[in-house]
DNA sequence: GTCTATAATAGGATAGAC
DNA sequence: GTCTATCCTATTATAGAC
């Protein structure tokens, strides 16, 4: 028999394109479908368990990625400015300069929330954990380092928010790059 | 014949509380004529066009509330700091520390944007510029002033995204906390 | 203004042929 | 693995009685 057409991975990076733009809701399996050019039948096949099988399937992609791309630069040896300026990178390019919006994000707002809430709240907290490891190399306390990491991740949700409903990308490019400065700021000390 | 048992705006706020936690594709007619307790076709008789309707009274509607509670008390001659307090504690309330969704959130990401993108966009930026009034007015330039305001938004955003991940309120109320001294803070010049 | 009943369609899911 | 055909339910929307 022929070698299939498409990886799963392929269908798998399609089916999160349609999650992302329209949410949980709005993906219905007639366009899952169309989108990725397999029958209703088909998918079924690589997703016994249906969409929230392919939800799932979308989120351990997502969670390999982040992994492979975003967590381990944060986490690797280097200068932390450099670390910061990788991790702005790849998401420029995964967000599509702000014009994409975020598999997270679209499955938060919406009625999917909680079956995939732990999933979705574990891959913030990891991510979290993952972009405050270069601010204690920088010699910041442990705590300062991860709230400001969750600024870095609440500015990003919310530029991403923005941009959706401009339809226009620049806010999301603008706030990636002062990021890293803003994340590697000297610490004010709050007054007494 | 007996008044209705609940005027038109007290629908529209059980309107926009489902839409705020379900999402536009989420949010049923039958949950909608639960939720209201009112059958179909009454919802129907309030809103003749259907759910697209009920979406734009929800939006009128939150743009009276917006101008209102927000808007004015921010534009209205006073102390910056004591302006921007005022804000705060509005939307401490009105998203119940964290704990309910933002109604333009949801709707940018969903299947539903393009629909209603240009109300959407329309009123987060009254509400950048209603932010950058006081930052003017003490004495910061009109661009920083716009600057910090959209960061404002932004964070604002991000941070409901982010505990509504968690469910739980923390991140915005910590956010929300740090807003008003964070964009009064003295504008650091860059270098040159 | 509210209800019951009902239409028409879209959605998720499955059966079985190839 | 992929398709066509089909099933059942939910969803949006309307008609018409009260």
């Amino acid at each position: 028999m022929p070698p299939a057409l498409q990886s799963r991975e392929d269908v798998i990076d399609t089916l999160m394109l349609v999650v992302r733009r329209r949410g949980y809701d709005g993906a219905s399996l007639a366009e899952l479908s169309k989108a990725t050019g397999l029958g209703k039948s088909s998918l079924y096949h690589y997703f016994p368990d249906g969409k929230d099988d392919m939800v799932r399937s979308v989120l351990d992609r997502l969670e390999g990625q982040m992994r492979e791309s975003v967590f381990g630069p944060l986490m690797a040896r280097g200068a932390p400015r450099a670390r910061l300026d990788a991790m702005v990178k790849t998401l420029d390019a995964f967000y599509r300069g702000g014009r994409e919006a975020c598999v997270l994000g679209t499955l938060v707002l919406g009625s999917a929330r909680g079956r995939f809430q732990k999933r979705i709240n574990g891959l913030f907290d990891d991510w979290i954990t993952a972009i405050a490891r270069p601010l204690e190399d920088a010699k910041m306390s442990r705590s300062v380092a991860r709230a400001r990491a969750e600024d870095a991740v609440t500015r990003i949700e919310g530029a991403l928010v923005l941009a959706g409903a401009r339809d226009d990308g620049d806010v999301f490019r603008r706030m990636l790059r002062q990021l890293p400065a803003d994340l590697l700021a000297p610490v004010k000390h709050a007054r007494r």
